[in-house]
DNA sequence: CTATAGCGGACCAATCCGGTCCGAATTAAC
DNA sequence: GTTAATTCGGACCGGATTGGTCCGCTATAG
């Protein structure tokens, strides 16, 4: 399974690569181009992010974005919430009131456990990290969770 | 975003209600009366995780399932990855072969720690774990990386 | 031999997602 | 003031994935 949507992904490497030189204002066509991604789907991309206030946006000619905060301020959770939307495991963890299970379901109290480790793996790492050379990046998979790659 | 799917999420839950009483030996119908789930689906998740190994399963009249292992010794991790299959962050997480960005992409590496992590967070609880009445578990959300909850 | 129950797979419908496009609004340049 | 460039905010569509069901087969107990 994949965790994060492709959509997602794509927002993180936007906004990492938007990190690189923060002061530079870039259009989308650029970022796009740069980025080897398609225009439309980063345009669709840099909306998102602006609506939560993670890239600011300047309009008419000689527009573009940049990031709305320093690099080191914005963790990849932030990006991938804009995106995505809210962050959670089950549907409980969301959408509480639709669980009409919520009395025989022994589980739910702890997915917020697990929720909130998944959340805070996320807000820990900023773009800026992103962004540093990979090193104390381990080269290999996990290894632990694995049973069939498929 | 909702991180488990549907099907995985009740693999849970029906996990879990195995553990409850794990020498007691069920019927598909019976654990589905239990949980109140449908039947066929949850026929369909016991099959996921007889074939992982997860449960143990007994054939022709009388039969049924029971858990293979003790409830302490399978992890949440187990029964998520015997249904939605393995666990990754991205795309490349999973399918390193495929992503063409790996000469030009820096975020790639860093993927991996938090995976790592994600992972992890799913291991580290058992099926004895989250039949507990909740004690530890805080009531409230995360509320970290909360944005717009739609 | 018959009823029960798991096994394996095919199968369908619905939702979600990636991706595209277009008109409106806004600003810079001429 | 007019025009061109560029973002904004939608709607929109096709395809892929997923949730869920069903059927025929096998195996076991009585």
């Amino acid at each position: 399974m994949i965790i994060l949507s492709k959509l997602a992904d794509y927002g993180v490497i936007v906004a990492t690569h938007m990190a690189a030189d923060p002061d530079r204002q870039l259009t989308a066509a650029a970022i796009a181009e740069e980025t080897r991604l398609p225009r439309a789907t980063v345009a669709k991309i840099l909306k998102a992010l602006a609506h939560a206030g993670l890239v600011a946006a300047t309009r008419g000619a000689a527009g573009g974005y940049r990031l709305a905060r320093r690099a080191t301020a914005i963790s990849v959770a932030e990006v991938v919430a804009a995106i995505d939307g809210d962050i959670g495991l089950t549907q409980c963890s969301v959408h509480v009131a639709e669980c009409a299970r919520t009395n025989y379901c022994p589980t739910r109290p702890h997915w917020a456990a697990i929720n909130r480790a998944v959340a805070q793996a996320l807000a820990a790492v900023s773009l800026d990290a992103m962004l540093t050379p990979a090193a104390f990046a381990p080269r290999r998979p996990p290894a632990s969770v694995h049973a069939a790659p498929t």
